[in-house]
DNA sequence: CAGGCGGTGTTTGGATCCAAAACAGTTCGG
DNA sequence: CCGAACTGTTTTGGATCCAAACACCGCCTG
């Protein structure tokens, strides 16, 4: 019987080269979470090899890759869709990330160093400089405008020291992909609307970084799984008001944004 | 500039058709939890090709799925190495187990239906005779000739019951995703040479599905979280002895398991 | 006029082809 | 005697090719 193990080549050098398809994935999931490809958009595979320069092959690897992520629905002879959260999809991912991000703050808050402290001391501090510039930003320019900008940057950066500072890799990767389910622009637009609300969410991160300065693993683990369930709240219900707004025929419904073959 | 949306075709039916990559990346990976693929073995393409009878385009499509699903490791221009696991992935997969199935069981104590109910009770009745017959085999046997029996299909149904009777469908893809991480084997390896643990662990169950029964989301949530926290220690420990054992030479290095390319 | 039917163009899916990379065994030089 | 370079073989990676499936459109029929 012929068996496919065969032991073979050993590698020398572990992760030097990213290959061709991982950087195909991430460039496809990166335009993704931007909103650059907005949700419900049909991938082709030929129109990216194009504007990747590439051919056919390692795209359709790549989409498989989304396809394991969750990030792309793929359909048997049709092709690869953009998937969107549901209201229920945006409640549920907040309830989980709310146990893994606990969980990761209870941990940090026991183990984590002086140098990653200071990590969380600048995030907190650049999170603060930029609400005040959104804030201003709104005030002047208003909601619509806003684009992803350092609040977002900064937002992230919190959450990277908070869960470097765990020290449990598989959950900073499980939490990372909760955080990059969806686009990011459906998290941050729901909480710009309303800039009182970012002053909500900064205060609760400070409590976070309190606990956590305080080695206090009990306080720091509520604290954020709070932060998480009330930001997912917000978060979905922003997004079933806008929902509510643009008819969408049906959440689930995969024949939203249909539109025409080709969009000459 | 051209492009990569270009809305299409609108999908009949949604998943009636498996499609061939996603056939080949279940099969692939239900021979590497089975442990029919060793952990660190080599995936030739063109062996998986011949054995499943298609081309090589297919099989490396479905090798990148499994390569998001971090089931293997593949490596540019070398090929797909086999994952296995390091007694702190143990360790820390079984915290989050515990994170996520603690989450699920609260959860369930709040919303089972009578007929979830009656499934985790059966569940665990076949766990409970499933028990009586390993110890058994174990006696006439010994413990090396175990292999995956009823006691391991009925520790996967309570474990889905419970999933199922909390309702949030991601919780349960992400838990089933930490479940299938590493081989069966290497779990109910741990504890079959100690059927004392088993008892242990039925016992544990029991109070988990008498919470949930009595509908205490607090004490559901504490057993299970618990339960999981334990398992992973015994199964850390039972990992590191055997890894003390058979000293290999690094637990991180690819190098393991290298033998000559073609094993005629 | 509505609904079914087949033609036509487009897109995906799998197989095949070829070049580049890596392993293994050998040879040459110190 | 040991190590570095060379060569042959194996395997992966990307491109290309062809058939099958699907969407769109017009036509035909009831």
């Amino acid at each position: 019987m012929s068996t496919e193990e065969a032991a073979g080549p050993r590698p020398r050098r572990a992760v030097s080269d990213p290959g061709l398809v991982d950087d195909l994935a991430a460039r496809i999931h990166a335009q993704i979470r931007s909103g650059d490809i907005p949700i419900g958009t049909w991938l082709r595979q030929e129109a990216l090899a194009n504007t990747f320069g590439v051919s056919r092959t390692p795209v359709r690897e790549a989409l498989r890759k989304l396809q394991a992520d969750r990030i792309v629905d793929v359909f048997p002879h049709r092709g690869a869709l953009v998937r969107g959260p549901t209201a229920v999809d945006l409640r549920e991912t907040y309830t989980i990330r709310g146990e893994l991000e606990g969980l990761a703050a209870e941990l940090a808050a026991t183990r984590i160093t002086d140098e990653q402290l200071r990590r969380l001391r600048a995030a907190e501090a650049a999170l603060r400089a930029g609400l005040d510039e959104l804030r201003a930003f709104v005030a002047t320019e208003g909601v619509g405008a806003v684009r992803s900008g350092p609040w977002d940057a900064a937002d992230l950066e919190f959450r990277d020291a908070m869960l470097d500072a765990c020290g449990v890799e598989r959950l900073q990767r499980m939490a990372a992909e909760l955080r990059d389910a969806f686009p990011r622009n459906l998290v941050w637009a729901a909480l710009a609307e309303e800039p009182s609300l970012l002053d909500e969410s900064l205060a609760q991160r400070a409590r976070i970084r309190a606990a956590v300065e305080r080695r206090d693993p009990v306080a720091a683990r509520r604290w954020m799984t709070d932060h998480c369930r009330r930001t997912g709240s917000l978060v979905a219900e922003a997004f079933e008001r806008r929902q509510a707004v643009e008819d969408l025929p049906d959440p689930r419904d995969i024949r939203a944004r249909l539109g025409r073959p080709t969009q000459g």
